[in-house]
RNA sequence: GCGGGUGUAGCUCAGUGGUAGAGCGUCACGUUGCCAACGUGAAUGUCGUGGGUUCGAAUCUCAUCACCCGCUCCA
């Protein structure tokens, strides 16, 4: 009789009753699109991190880590187009209100529309049509929209350089490809793996967590000789869905979504998205995680990046206005490239990119656990995380607090506490602490009672059937472990 | 940014100009002793924020912030 979230308040509620997400900076009022993870939040978030890192880091023989900085060389961002594509211009139509990027105004070709906010004409929109309401030149004066973040790098203000907060991590593994190649004694193929903050200035945050301004990434960049794309391709998407399936996430509430043709980014030849089915908009369908084939566009804008910074210096440090210089011819040899010394063949390797949200993911493991049952007529609140996932693996109460019960738990918990994460608890009726344990999704439950006095032996109670076992203590160590695969 | 809605205790909410409330939760004590038990008691409020009207504002009004729904947008 599992009932499950249907409405985001009901999950925004849930998630700050329980200590798993708050609204950023509340007692100030909030700030638009930020959240924080509480107690129990803050566990669930590293194990989804911690389980990913394991996944295709740990386990694998062609995948390394890295975690570079927030902050990089802003012609990192020109290479990789985000300074073109992060500035577009924005107008509003007078009439309806609705705000059009002005590349995507009818009547305007595309090859001929400057992206460059600070070449971009201001006039010449008396003609355009708006796509909402028809009204033909009822434009404001266009306006630059930046989707990038700035800051200043440099305490002296005069000599301080604007910088982008990164709106992907995945870049910071391209412009490192070449140092973890040249240390790591890895070859093609290979990935690097990373996680960390990125930020976007999105029109349209909304949705809780899903999307927000300042966002976490799980972000891998697998290299691999042109030719054999489609097979990692597909390996990965492969991979990725049996990752959520593993940790518990039910199959009908997961999908692939292919993207069309015209949905493909410039750089992609391939896309698709793992979508899970959240309970807000209309029951729709969102992205977890996109798996994309970005070919080897990343490594060669950075090799025509790496030879414009002269240029750039000598323009003043004007990112958006410095263009990159033109491909090499013999690109395939440049910096970037790859010699594969066994077949005596060098070329710039082909990337497929999984990209998962962090956030995304733990709402959407957090959505996917809640039930609501009844038991013997009361209503009974468990989230049926999977054990890797879960914030607390195992409570240990005594049954009441006397006649030393509680010397024994504290025993018993201050020993395992040390293999993985435990909570200790004496407060009020033993029925109502399990119930407290279910809400916070504890798999295990440990009582020491009356007759752990006399044989000692403990009562383990499992969240999902309700039902306990004795255990001796001398083997209650082992058992949680084998229980919580840890 | 547009339209609609909401904002009162940790949570869910009642309170339409006159003393700030309930249920749940939390804490203490007693009783009980394996699934939100019972009894007694207690703590908890910038009524989102700031201004205005008024003798008096949670309530009327203006502004603002945040969230939700629908547009728009989503490299």
């Amino acid at each position: 009789m599992a009932e499950t979230i249907k409405k985001l308040d009901e999950l925004v509620g849930l998630c700050k009753r329980r200590g798993f997400i708050f609204q950023s900076s509340e007692i100030y009022g909030g700030l638009a699109s930020c959240y924080d993870y509480g107690p129990l939040g803050a566990e669930l978030k590293r194990n989804v991190k911690n389980a990913w890192w394991k996944s295709v880091v740990q386990m694998r023989d062609d995948m390394v880590g890295l975690d570079c900085s927030i902050l990089m060389h802003p012609m990192i961002w020109k290479a990789s187009g985000h300074v073109d594509k992060f500035a577009d211009l924005i107008c509003e139509c007078k009439k309806c209100n609705t705000r059009s990027r002005v590349d995507h105004l009818e009547g305007k070709e595309q090859g001929e529309t400057s992206r460059h906010a600070q070449t971009a004409p201001t006039d010449d929109l008396s003609d355009k049509v708006c796509p909402s309401c028809g009204a033909v030149g009822q434009f404001t004066e266009p306006m630059p929209f930046k989707l990038m973040f700035e800051t200043q790098m440099g305490a002296n203000a005069d000599d301080a350089m604007t910088v982008f907060l990164r709106p992907e991590t995945a870049q910071g593994i391209f412009a490192n490809y070449r140092n973890v190649l040249d240390s790591s004694r890895i070859r093609v193929p290979f990935g690097i793996a990373q996680i960390g903050k990125s930020f976007r200035n999105e029109v349209t945050t909304k949705a809780f967590i899903f999307r927000t301004r300042e966002f976490e990434q799980m972000e891998i960049e697998f290299f691999c000789e042109p030719g054999t794309d489609e097979d990692w391709w597909q390996h990965w998407k492969d991979a990725r869905m049996q990752w959520y399936l593993n940790l518990g996430i039910r199959k009908e509430n997961l999908r692939f979504r292919p993207h069309d043709d015209d949905e493909l980014a410039h750089y992609a030849k391939a896309c698709v998205d793992v979508e899970y089915r959240f309970p807000f908009g209309s029951g729709d369908w969102q992205e977890l995680e996109g798996i994309a084939n970005r070919t080897d566009f990343d490594l060669r804008q950075h090799q025509r990046g790496m030879r414009s910074v002269t240029k750039w210096i000598e323009n003043g440090r004007d990112t958006i206005n410095t263009p990159l210089v033109d491909e090499h011819p013999d690109y395939q040899s440049g910096p970037l490239s790859f010699f594969d010394d066994q077949n005596r063949k060098r070329y710039i390797p082909y990337v497929i990119e999984p990209s998962a949200g962090a956030d995304r993911g733990t709402l959407a493991f957090l959505v996917d656990a809640y039930a609501e049952e009844e038991v013997k007529g009361e209503k009974r609140n468990v989230l049926r995380f999977h054990p890797t996932l879960a914030p607390i693996k195992c409570a240990i109460l005594p049954l009441v607090k006397k006649e030393g019960m509680p010397d024994i738990a504290r025993n018993i918990y201050q020993d395992l506490r040390r293999h993985f994460n435990c909570f200790y608890d004496e407060k009020s009726a033993i029925g109502r602490r399990y119930r407290r344990q279910d809400e916070a999704g504890t798999p295990f439950c440990v009582c020491v009672d009356g007759q752990t006095l006399e044989d000692q032996t403990v009562t383990v109670r499992d969240r999902d059937s309700m039902e306990q076992i004795r255990v001796s203590t001398d083997q209650l160590k082992n058992h949680l472990r084998e229980k919580l695969d840890m």
